[in-house]
RNA sequence: CGGGGUGUAGCGCAGGCCGGUCAGCGCACCUGCUUUGGGAGCAGGGAGUCGGAGGUUCAAAUCCUCUCACCCCGACCA
C-alpha cells in the first residue's frame, strides 16, 4: 500500500477521551474511529490487525478439528426462554421487536443457538465429539463500556463449543482448547497466564481465564511468585496471616452511634483485625449470619457457592426484627434459629469484638465456640495482598490483568434445556456434554499494544502487524531514492510480503513520526545520505537496531529479516 | 443506577463568574514559494446551528430550566 493513497488518518494530538495507552495509540494511528460509547468503526489499519488475529485463531482452531460456522446475530426469544437467560441476562441483552411485535435480541453469546443446532442434528454417540466455532460480532449492553476497545458494547469474539458423549470427552475437548488458546496467544505475541475462574451465569463446573498482565486490565489476578499459583480474585483462596490474640473475658461496651468497622476500631482504639463483621443475609433458604474478620471483605462469588442459592443483604427492618438491634450493632451471640457461617480466618480467634444485638453496644473478648456457635467455617473472604498462598504459603500478589479468553466446562445445562440428547451405545437417551470457549479479538489487539508500545507509538509483534515492512523514502522527489523504493516495493509485494510505502511528499521527520506511531516491525529507510555509501537501512521498530545493507541486494535482506522475526513468533 | 467531569472548526483548547467588535488560538486542511535524516518557514485561504430545546433580556457561547451525548470513579459484568 502506498501511503499517498491510503486512508490512515494519523494524528499528532491525542483525543481527550482516551485514558489508556492502547486507546490513545489506536486513535492516533488512525486504526479506529469512535461512533458511540463502546462502539467503534475499524479503519483499514485496525481492521487489518483484527483480520490477522482472526487468521491465527482460524488456523489454530482448524488444527484441532474445529469447524467454522456463522450463526445469526438476530435471535428469537424462545430458545433464550428455555435456558432461562431471557430473564437472567437482564439489561445486558439488546432487545428489539420485529414488525409483528415478536421479541428478538442481538445475541450476546451463542450457547443456545449452537445447542439448538446440535439438538436437531446430533442423535448418536457416533456423531461426537464435535467442535464448532465462529468468529463474529457479539452485542452486550454493558452497564459501563470503557477503556476504548477493552469493554465495548459490540465486539468480535471467537466462540467455540464442544459436544461430547461423556465427561472424559469433555475433558479432552477442554484440554484441546486450553492448548490451542495458549498457541494463539503466543503467536499473537502476548505474555499471558491462566487463572482459575468463576463460571458466573454460564453455569458449569470448571473454568479458566487467559489473562494478560496490564495496568489497564479490569480483572484482578492473584499470583504466587514462588509456586505459580494463579487465580482470579473472584475465586482465589488464601491463608490469612493469623492475628495474635489472647483469651479475654466477655464484656459489653457502650459504643454510641459507632456502626462501621472504622468507627468502632477508632473509638475503642483496637485494630480492625480484632473486630468481626456480622452480616445478616437473606438467602432463598432463609436468614444466615455471615462472620468475617474486620479487615476482610465478603467475597460474593464464594458466598453464592456456599449458600448454593441467591442471597441479598437483609433490609434494616429485617435486621431489627431478627436481632433486636440496628445493623452495626448485631452479632452472633444469643442469636437463635439463624444459621451462622464464619470465614476460616476466624477459626481459633480470640478476643473478638462485634455487635451486642443491642443498639449502641458491642461485645468484646469473644471467642467462637465458647461464646457463640458457628455452624460452619468456610472460605468466604476476598484475598488481600500479602495473604499467604494456599498451596505454598508464600505471600501473594494481586495484579491487574486483561481477560482475553475464557474456557468453560458447561456440562448439560444447555443441552438439557434445549433437548440436545443422543442415543448411547446401550440405546439410552443422554444429554450431550458441552463446553464453551471464548476469546476476544479486540482484547488481543488491545493487550498486544499495551504490552508492546513505547513513547513513540505501537510496536507490533510481526504476526499481527497490519503490515510487515514499512518502506520509508526520505525524499520521494529524489530520483535514485524513488527508483530504489519502487523496486523494493515491487519485489517484496511480488514475494507476498505486506508492504507499506511512504511515498508522500513530506518532510523526513513527519514520516519517521508516523512510522513509529503505526509501529510496523521492519522499517526500510532510503535516503540520500546513506545512498552515498551505496547503502540503505533496515531498522527494527522493537529494538531500534539498524542494519546498513548494500542497496543492490536489499530486497533479499529485508525478506530475511521479516522471515526471521516471523519464525521467532512460533 | 450513585458520584464527579466535559460538550465551542477534523483534533487539542481559550472565552463563560462580569451578557454587548466574541466566533478566537494552536495543530491539521487548501494555494503559492522556499525547504527535505526525527512532526519546517513565510504569505494567503477555507472551515464552527458555541451538543439540543425552551426561557430571561433591547441583546445569550456567556444567566435560568429541561434534555441529549461523551469521559472518569463506584455498583454491575458471560
Amino acid at each position: 500500500m502506498r501511503l499517498s493513497k491510503a486512508f490512515i488518518p494519523t494524528q499528532k494530538e491525542t483525543p481527550a477521551e482516551a485514558e489508556i495507552l492502547s486507546h490513545r495509540l489506536m486513535l492516533r494511528a488512525g486504526m479506529i474511529k469512535p461512533h458511540a460509547a463502546g462502539i467503534y468503526s475499524y479503519l483499514p489499519l485496525g481492521w487489518r490487525t483484527l483480520r490477522k488475529i482472526e487468521g491465527i485463531i482460524r488456523e489454530e482452531m482448524d488444527r484441532i478439528g474445529g469447524q467454522e460456522f456463522l450463526l445469526p446475530v438476530l435471535s428469537k426469544r424462545d430458545i433464550w426462554e428455555k435456558t432461562g437467560r431471557w430473564q437472567q441476562a437482564g439489561e445486558l441483552m439488546f432487545r428489539l421487536k420485529d414488525r409483528k411485535g415478536a421479541d428478538l435480541c442481538l445475541a450476546p453469546t451463542h450457547e443456545e443457538i449452537f445447542a439448538a443446532i446440535a439438538a436437531g442434528q446430533i442423535r448418536s454417540y457416533r456423531d461426537m465429539p464435535q467442535i464448532w466455532y465462529q468468529i463474529q460480532t457479539k452485542f452486550r449492553d454493558e452497564p459501563r463500556p470503557r477503556s476504548g476497545l477493552l469493554r465495548g458494547r459490540q465486539f468480535l469474539m471467537k466462540d467455540s463449543y464442544s459436544f461430547d458423549v461423556d465427561v472424559g470427552g469433555l475433558d479432552q475437548s477442554y484440554r484441546l482448547h486450553r492448548e490451542v488458546y495458549q498457541r494463539i496467544l503466543k503467536r499473537c505475541g502476548l505474555d499471558f497466564f491462566t487463572v482459575r475462574a468463576s463460571s458466573g451465569i454460564m453455569g458449569g463446573s470448571e473454568s479458566e481465564e487467559f489473562m494478560v498482565l496490564s495496568s489497564a486490565g479490569e480483572d484482578k489476578a492473584v499470583l504466587c511468585k514462588s509456586c505459580g499459583y494463579a487465580a482470579n480474585l473472584e475465586v482465589s483462596t488464601s491463608k490469612a496471616p493469623a492475628y495474635p490474640c489472647e483469651t479475654e473475658e466477655v464484656k459489653k461496651v457502650y459504643t454510641p452511634g459507632k456502626k462501621t468497622i472504622e468507627e468502632v476500631s477508632g473509638y475503642l482504639h483496637v485494630p480492625p483485625q480484632r473486630l468481626m463483621k456480622s452480616l445478616l443475609m437473606i438467602s432463598q433458604k432463609g436468614p444466615v449470619m455471615v462472620l468475617i474478620r474486620g479487615d476482610h471483605q465478603l467475597n460474593e462469588t464464594k458466598a453464592q457457592q456456599v449458600f448454593g442459592c441467591e442471597f441479598r443483604p437483609a433490609e434494616p427492618e429485617e435486621v431489627l426484627k431478627l436481632t433486636g438491634a440496628q445493623a452495626g450493632f448485631i452479632g452472633p451471640v444469643g442469636l437463635e434459629g439463624i444459621e451462622i457461617i464464619a470465614d476460616l480466618a476466624l477459626k481459633g480467634a480470640r478476643g473478638l469484638i462485634t455487635g451486642a444485638n443491642e443498639d449502641d453496644h458491642h461485645l468484646t473478648g469473644l471467642e467462637p465456640g465458647r461464646d457463640f456457635k458457628v455452624d460452619r467455617y468456610t472460605d468466604l473472604r476476598t484475598v488481600l495482598p500479602g495473604d499467604l498462598c494456599p498451596e505454598c504459603t508464600s505471600p501473594l500478589d494481586i495484579s491487574s490483568a486483561i481477560e482475553v479468553g475464557h474456557i468453560f466446562k458447561l456440562g448439560t445445562k444447555y443441552s438439557e434445556a434445549l433437548g440436545a440428547t443422543f442415543l448411547d451405545a446401550d440405546g439410552e437417551h443422554r444429554p450431550i456434554i458441552m463446553g464453551s470457549y471464548g476469546i476476544g479479538l479486540e482484547r488481543i489487539m488491545v493487550s498486544a499494544i499495551e504490552q508492546h508500545a513505547d513513547k513513540d507509538g505501537i510496536v507490533w509483534p510481526i504476526t499481527i502487524a497490519p503490515y510487515q515492512v514499512h518502506i520509508l523514502p526520505l525524499n520521494f522527489e529524489h530520483e535514485e531514492v524513488r527508483r530504489l523504493s519502487e523496486r523494493y516495493y515491487d519485489v517484496l509485494i511480488g514475494r507476498r510480503f505486506e508492504v507499506l510505502m511512504d511515498d508522500r511528499n513530506l518532510r523526513a521527520g513527519t514520516k519517521f513520526k508516523d512510522a513509529d506511531l503505526i509501529g510496523i516491525p521492519v522499517r526500510v529507510t532510503i535516503g540520500e545520505r546513506t545512498l552515498k555509501e551505496g547503502k540503505i537501512e533496515i531498522r527494527l521498530r522493537k529494538t531500534g537496531k539498524v542494519y546498513k545493507v548494500d542497496k543492490n541486494d536489499a530486497a533479499d535482506k529485508i525478506a530475511a529479516v521479516v522471515e526471521r522475526l516471523s519464525a521467532e513468533m512460533h
